[in-house]
Order: structure tokens, then sequence, then C-alpha cells
RNA sequence: GGCGACAUCGCCAAGUGGUAAGGCAGAGGUCUGCAAAAUCUCCAUCCCCAGUUCGAAUCUGGGUGUCGCCUCCA
């Protein structure tokens, strides 16, 4: 298969370092608020990436951060008159309350940047130790020049930076591009001792000292995160752990790309601002999921109402397929047909090229449309209906693949709407339109939708 | 100013040298009391210009436009 690599800017072949294994990092949430519908981006694609290794045989872990010591979450705690470890514990429940709804599998490792201090410090002292890192009046900057393949992943040249164009040159700084590794103290701020004096880390140690600890090596199989983590964060990651180990910190580096809002970035100052949590309330998770896997990976996305929209009635769409055989669950010792076996080769040939979703997500249509004709034999529309159970699986959708096929009202209820159905065929008998559409329409409001077939009046959750 | 990405039907989106997938929306037919569902049919020459080639949406050059990064934003 192949990734696209931000470290070579190519569509590379992938090769794991150890056989059949993939060992993979993804940069997590800084835990001040509830994350937006930007931050959903990757954690819902890393965790394709993640299954689609896992259906591909390799044997994966997976390992993301949780940023739980930093400015904005110290600036959130000031606003709300609390404490930055409440602030930080609060947001981390929300956290994980969240992506559970949104189908996230939990990574194997999900460490916070404050159970690893001795190890970053340990960190800074070795770049220190080493003439990577020196120290001016209580912190601690990563020297660029120092280490010569800076800008390597980022592709950026130091000397072309306009040092200063947009925030303040700091004078202690031997040169604009260096970047702190550890901060003095400042008062009222969480703090911890080293060898510098009380301070705190910056931010760009903590992914690479996780990462290595998690993943029990100096270099790793993939880092991932979203583009504007190339540079600086990543680059400065990267620069850490190379500078010491010779070694880049991954061998691949996955980028997703932006969520417009309207067309326009997101931002607070235009207040076009969506927690993923928000649009919970009004979009199930797997409208959501269909809305990120639609477009490729790289690109950058809109974000709109009518396209959740799409993307609901396209979600629904399966599962209509899916309960016009009565299917219920999926048999996974299946012997496919050469025509199935070809559909699931091409989900995979379009995974394999830097996970195309949006060309997966045209087989799972394909047969989807297959499960629903009435042109097709019975055992063909139930091996497509495993089929794209499989394949959706590997995505992510049909998580709840039982509670949402079930048409299981409870005793009551069920009773009582075959009483309505046949209250209803009995105006209809009696041409009593008015009564029998009444009948309908409300039971519509009520998520009941009245199919009349050929084999009598059918009904269907919506 | 430096670096980079992208430009395909009303909307979303595949396609990377061989004559434009798919989804949503839409139009018409069948079916239906009417709907829904199902089913059949229809719906683009790929931002512009020039070049390479037997052949280009796909390669090259030049435009135009949109966007991102260069600040501890996914």
């Amino acid at each position: 298969m192949k990734i696209y690599n931000t470290l070579t800017k190519k569509k590379e072949e992938f090769k794991p370092i150890e056989a059949n294994k993939v060992k993979m990092y993804a940069c997590g949430p800084t835990v001040y608020n509830y994350f937006h519908i930007g931050n959903a981006r990757p954690f819902v694609f890393f965790d394709v990436v993640r299954n689609y290794f896992e259906y591909k045989g390799y044997q994966v872990t997976y390992a993301q951060n949780i940023t739980d010591i930093d400015d904005k979450i110290i600036n959130k705690a000031i606003e709300d008159n609390s404490s930055f470890k409440q602030i930080a514990k609060k947001y981390i429940a929300a956290f994980q309350e969240d992506t559970e709804k949104l189908g996230i599998r939990k990574p194997d490792f999900q460490p916070k940047a404050s159970e690893v201090i001795g190890e970053i410090i340990k960190l800074i002292k070795d770049l220190e130790n080493k003439g990577f890192a020196y120290e001016v009046k209580g912190d601690v900057y990563f020297s660029v020049e120092s280490f010569k393949d800076y800008g390597m992943l980022s592709g950026k040249k130091i000397d072309d930076q306009k040092a200063g164009a947009r925030v303040e040159a700091n004078t202690n700084k031997r040169h604009p591009a260096d970047f702190t590794l550890w901060k003095k103290a400042k008062p009222d701020e969480p703090t911890w001792n080293s060898p510098w004096g009380q301070g705190r880390p910056g931010w760009h140690s903590e992914c690479v000292v996780l990462s290595q600890k998690y993943l029990q090596c100096q270099s790793f199989d993939i880092h991932g995160g979203g583009v504007d983590l190339v540079f600086p964060h990543h680059e400065n990651e990267n620069a850490q752990a190379q500078a010491l180990s010779n070694k880049p910190l991954a061998n691949y580096w996955m980028h997703n790309g932006f969520i417009n809002i309207e067309g326009e970035k997101m931002s607070k100052s235009l207040n076009n601002f969506f927690t993923a949590r928000d649009i919970l309330k009004e979009y199930n998770a797997e409208a959501i999921r269909f809305f990120f896997l639609s477009k490729h990976y790289r690109s950058p996305i809109d974000f709109n109402r009518s396209i959740m929209q799409e993307s609901d009635t396209a979600v629904k769409n399966f599962y209509s397929a899916l309960k016009s055989i009565n299917f219920t669950s999926r048999d996974e010792e299946v012997n496919y047909s050469d025509r199935f076996e070809g559909k699931k080769t091409e989900f995979i040939t379009a995974m394999d090229d830097d996970f195309n979703t949006a060309k997966a997500l045209s087989v799972m249509f394909d047969l989807a449309k297959t499960i629903k004709s009435t042109k097709e034999n019975e055992e063909n529309r139930k091996q497509a209906a495993n089929l794209l159970v499989e394949l959706g699986s590997v995505l992510g959708f049909f998580q709840d693949l039982a509670a949402k096929l079930s048409n299981d009202l409870g005793d009551l209820s069920s009773k009582l709407l075959s009483i309505l159905i046949d209250i209803r065929n009995s105006a209809k008998e009696n041409k009593n339109w008015a009564l029998s559409d009444k009948i309908r329409d409300e039971l519509l409001k009520e998520g009941i939708q009245l199919l009349d077939t050929k084999d009598g009046t059918k009904w269907e959750k919506k």
C-alpha cells in the first residue's frame, strides 16, 4: 500500500519497521475546551487508518497524547476562575465522551503530558549536554542552527523566515527560530522542579517522549496530525528526536487537511466555531464520519448544513438497503463469489492508494444498490449485504448494527401499531383517504414510515 | 516576502496518458387511491492559453482564481 509522506513529499510504498506490525502515533487534544469539528477529523481519520491496517492483518499499536499542560489551559482556568487541574480534568472527560459518541475506538495508549515530566526533563537535559539546547535565565531553547537538518519535514529554510514578522522577537534566543523546551515558572502557573529551576515544559517535547515511551522505540512507523502541525510542532518534535538518535522520529508523516465552514476558515473571531458536541446533537455520528470520509483526507473540506444533510441521507441509504433484505448480522465465514471478491479488491485497492476513502465509499454504494435491486437473486443480495457491513466496519460504520436494524418497538407498541395499520387498511378499502393518510402522516411524525408494498403494508423506523 | 496545496455537472466527489465512477439534488416513464419504496430513462469534455503526443481532465510552460503554513490553531 502507498502512503503520502510529508517527509519526502511523495506517495511511498509502506514498509513497516517490523514485519506485520504498525506503530503509530497521532497528536491528541489540548484539553482546554470541547474539541471542535476540525479536531474531530484527524481523530476519525486515524481511527480508520488503524482499522484498515488491522483489516490488512497488521498488529497495530496506536498511541495518542493528551496535552494537559499548556498556556491555553492556564488561560482558561483564569477565565473560568478555576484551577488548571480542574479544567484539564473536565475536558479530558468531555473528550472521552465525545470521541466515544463519534464511534472512535480508544487508542492503545493515551497518556497525559503531566505523567512524564521527569522523562521530558531528561530529554531536554540530553539535548543540552549534546549542545542542541541552551539555557537563558531559566528558559531552555533548542538551537535550530545546531541541527543541520532543521526544516527537513516542513521544507522551510530557517533563514527565509521573517523573524518577528508576526510575533515579537524574543531577545533571549540566539536564533529567532529557536523554540522553547522549558519555560521558567511564572506566578500562579503549575511548575515542576528541574535542573534549570522551577518551570514547565514547552509543547514540543511531550510528543517525543510519549511516542517513544509507549511505542517502545526511538523511531516508529507513522506519525499523524493536522497539516498545521507540520510546522512548527512536528518539525520541532523531529528535530529533538533526530538530534539525539540520528533517525527521524517516524518514517511516515501523515497530515490531514483543514475543515472550512461555509468556505471560510473556522475561527473564533468569525464566530463559525462548531464543537463536535454540538454537531452530535443535530446529526448522528455516522453522518459526521461519512462527511469526513467522503473526501480524501489531505484535501480541505467544507462543512455546511446541506453537506451534512447529504451525508446523513447517504448513510441511511446503507441501512435501508440492509433492511430491505432483513439482514441481521454479518457472517464472518462467508465465501464470496468472484464477483464480490472483485468488489472487495476494489475497496482494498482504493484504500491502499493513500487511503482513498471517497472511492472506497463508492464501492459501498455499489453494494447497496445490489442489495436493493429486485433483479438480483437472494444469494447475491446476501453476499452484497455481508460485504457491505464488512467493508463499512473497516471505515467505522455499523457499530450499532443490531440496534439500528431492529424494528423492535416493545410489545405494546407493536400491537398498537398493527392495530393502526389494520384500521388504516379498512379505511383504504372504504376509500377513506383522509383517515388513511392521517394515520400514515401521524406515524411518520413519530418516525414510523409505512410502505404499501405488493405483500401488504410494511413499516420501518426512520 | 518565503514555502506549499488545490481548480472536474446545481452541490459533494473519483479519475494521474486511451477517450469523464459514484452520491445528493433534478426531469420524465412504470407501479400506487395519492405518497413512499422499487424500477427504467435522461442529466459535464474537466478554470484559461500555448506546447508534448496517434491520443491529455490526466504530462510541460505561462496565466487566472481559491486556500493553507511561516505564532504553543487539528
